[in-house]
DNA sequence: GGAATCCTCGTAAACGTTTCCGGAAATCAT
DNA sequence: ATGATTTCCGGAAACGTTTACGAGGATTCC
């Protein structure tokens, strides 16, 4: 079913048809009326190839994320496809299994003609490559940037600082003093800027940091694990922890539970993220909300205005985080006071 | 950068910057290291839409689902692009939200030209719409059909029935005999099948059924938690329960920990798929695996012989499951014989 | 040495659209 | 009734690629 046919049926040009067909262009009510008939009745929709060959746009935008099976990245998407559907544009789904390699190659695809525009969710690439990027004139958003970006590269991430600012308040508040942190990556940006918020909230409630309670980790429930059984065997063991994810906080609660630590009385256990999983822990984890689904709207949001080459004005924006307090955090006991 | 340019700088025709890029036809070494290094020097590569469009291929798969942040459908899709990716396709998301008209709406937008075939995960579709589907030559792979499917139309299913045997035989051997069922949908062929693994297992072991004990449900926690609340109540409860998906399970364990009942020594709970949470809720889950990456990936694979017009002698293809036993099963506690 | 064969490469048509431009008909003002 | 304006629609070019066909030169064979 070409255009040409649908033309031939209904006895007009296939420029009036594609007229009709994208609500362009003057046509009289009859003509309308008779083109949409046979286009209704042979289903007929144009070819997208063609379409996006003349108008240089697919329809397509590209995802390019570590990997999708994990409910953090997986709601991102949905909440981008979830915007891109009521634009009428598509999701190209590239997981990259975090190989550098992979990413930059997917990338190079996106970018010749095959999308309109990329979200980039937790790239890989290094900031100098992302400034190549944006020389090419190559339209993409970064989503929850692992490193600092540059000023002009658009960014929609999470307010760190703060999220873990109230997580730690909250400890504090309950009279924890030896609040242990296992971080993410070092050189993240989520990293830096939670333990930024952790320093800042330490402070503030008068407590000096303690470096032995401070474990650099990756984001896994294994790490999660491993960290809390140094913590926990440690001469003086903390009180709290604060996980800098849900996955860490539930390896730590785990192993917090296997020896036999009674939880949240004699250890409190604050995630970050708040995935579905932190309702299914058992106890229900205190965690840091990022708004995963809003992230992923608001970055379509901006792809948006950046594909109509709208004015944008500010490319840096910061979603706020809150804290969602459950059942694995509970004050100091006293017996535990030393 | 478009292929004429690359041809100008090169000193060929456009014809022979097409024959060195796609590897076809008869070029001198000479010429092609020549364009090579051009083409490598712009980075040029052929714009998609013009490919496609006189190709008739686009390089896209579409996947319909009816969501993605849930580990179930995530995992699936996992194993579909990675093994697409390997054939160098793409992924084309198309989330439905469990919303038949919108199903059909993408679906009819992948078909016209826009996608090369599609995975259609737990459809919406009737048999009758499928049925219609494959009439227009569309080239499609149900994933998980959620009604029994036509002989003639390709798809990749559990072994429900026999997972499900499996469940039951586990709990029968460790002596439970009041064995509950919270199924989930009725018509939905995921339920008729593992009920009749329950009945099957149930009538191996010399068990008469009780039509009190099975409860029919959506798949969902809180579905799980209402279905655990009705047999726990029971003036008869069951000794375990067997959960057609991890969900209800894992309500169904939060349901009767509320109760103040310890498992699994006073109630054994068996689940269906296995996802993630299943390690994570206390006690860890037996459950029955699905080999979900990999009902992914087969999909992929009777797509692309489809795709290449290759004759497909099984359509219709199974995939094993296996009992995972963790810890929320356990020998009927002589306490409760009554 | 001439014809046959092979290798290499260029010309041009095609893919299915969108859209610019101009023409015909209809409407309006004078 | 005439010119001006508007409304509607068709012709044709353009988008960037692939590929059938054929031309020309080099090679081979007898």
């Amino acid at each position: 079913m070409t255009i040409r046919e649908i033309a031939e049926f209904a006895g007009v040009s296939i420029a009036t048809v594609s007229r009709v067909v994208n609500g362009r262009g003057e046509v009289s009510p009859e003509t309308r009326e008779t083109v949409l008939r046979v286009v209704k009745e042979h289903s007929f929709s144009p070819n997208r190839s063609a379409r996006g060959l003349i108008q240089g746009r697919t329809g397509l935008v590209g995802v390019t994320l570590p990997m999708i099976q994990h409910s953090y990245f997986s709601v991102i998407v949905a909440g981008a496809a979830e915007a891109l559907y009521e634009r009428d544009l598509r999701v190209v789904l590239c997981p990259t299994q975090h190989e550098h390699e992979r990413e930059v190659s997917l990338l190079e695809r996106l970018m010749h003609g095959m999308t309109d525009g990329a979200l980039l969710v937790l790239p890989e690439e290094s900031r100098d490559e992302l400034s190549t990027l944006l020389d090419y004139a190559y339209r993409f958003v970064v989503v929850d940037p692992r490193e600092p970006v540059d000023e002009e590269i658009p960014a929609v991430s999470a307010a760190h600082a703060s999220g873990a600012g109230q997580a730690v308040s909250h400890l504090t508040a309950l009279g924890h003093r030896r609040i242990a942190a296992i971080t993410g990556p070092a050189g993240w940006l989520a990293t830096g800027e939670r333990l930024r918020g952790y320093h800042a909230a330490l402070a503030a409630a008068g407590v000096r940091p303690d470096p032995q309670l401070v474990l650099e980790s990756d984001f896994s429930l294994a790490a999660g694990r491993t960290a809390a059984a140094r913590l926990l065997g440690l001469a003086e063991p903390p009180t709290a922890i604060f996980a800098f994810n849900d996955d860490l906080a539930i390896g730590a609660i785990l192993e917090a539970r296997a020896r036999g630590l009674r939880l949240p009385d004699e250890l409190s256990v604050v995630g970050f993220d708040d995935v579905e999983q932190a309702t299914i822990v058992t106890p229900e984890l205190t965690t840091v909300r990022q708004p995963l689904a809003e992230m992923g709207r608001m970055a379509v949001t901006l792809l948006l205005r950046l594909l109509e080459n709208q004015h944008v004005e500010t490319v840096h924006v910061e979603l706020a985080t809150r804290l969602v307090v459950r059942g694995s955090t509970a004050p100091r006991s006293a017996a535990l006071s030393s």
